[in-house]
DNA sequence: CTTGATCCTCACGTTGACGTGAGGTTCTAG
DNA sequence: CTAGAACCTCACGTCAACGTGAGGATCAAG
């Protein structure tokens, strides 16, 4: 597959994924010419590279963690870096719920201020 | 309170302070010399910011929702800035969550392959 | 054969929340 | 009164995941 479908069929633009190249995330062969060529199972790469991007991940971390995706081989390496960033994302999202928590309070308060018959200018 | 001060107990460097007042989020007056003079409420302050930064929320999303906790008078454009990064934090949160369940299969993998006994070298 | 879409490789630009000196002033404890 | 801690203002550096041309080759269709 040509690198423009692989990018469509991912959601991602040409432009990163040569990026994920250069960073070892996704190998493609290339044509006589010179033109990426994709394996099928690319798509879910990328998606899956996608969502650790989006946890937060860096490419180091990621490129730490993909090979056992290929190969089902762990190293020491790769549990560690796994449970390292499982327990990051854990910290994120409590960070997130708290933050999440505290804008709903605000959002109540808001709420009531809107609701205040004495402080509404029209009407 | 002077900046190092305040530095230390919202836990933050004198140069973020600094930022954040540059931001327009925390405002402090000067001593005759020149030298910044912060409130006891500047702690709080600035643990409530870097709640938000920590959220991901942008200096400028943040400057428009801080006038709120001052006045308690709600803006339009506050309301719908409240709302609009709850729901960024949501699905930031449901993004976290996936790659939390997805790290979660691959660590239990992880450890299935430590515990096969025939691909364990020593021994 | 030609034309428009797609691809290639550099390589610099972007963004945000600070870090990090440089060079100088002010405060405070002894 | 003096040294060291703490403060000040520039102002450039950082880092990551791409965006965005520049300038050119290649491919698929008519």
């Amino acid at each position: 597959m040509r690198i423009g479908k692989v990018a469509e069929r991912a959601g991602v633009s040409v432009r990163a994924l040569r990026y994920y190249e250069e960073q070892g995330l996704v190998i493609a062969d290339r044509s006589p010419s010179g033109h990426r060529r994709y394996p099928e199972s690319a798509v879910e790469r990328v998606k899956f590279i996608q969502l650790l991007y989006a946890a937060g991940l860096a490419s180091k971390a990621i490129r730490q963690i993909l090979p056992f995706l290929d190969t089902l081989v762990a190293t020491p390496q790769m549990t560690r870096r796994l449970m390292d960033e499982r327990a990051r994302i854990r910290v994120q999202i409590d960070a997130l719920t708290r933050a999440q928590d505290r804008l709903d309070e605000l959002i109540r308060l808001s709420a009531e201020y809107e609701n205040a018959p004495a402080t509404c200018s029209a009407t």
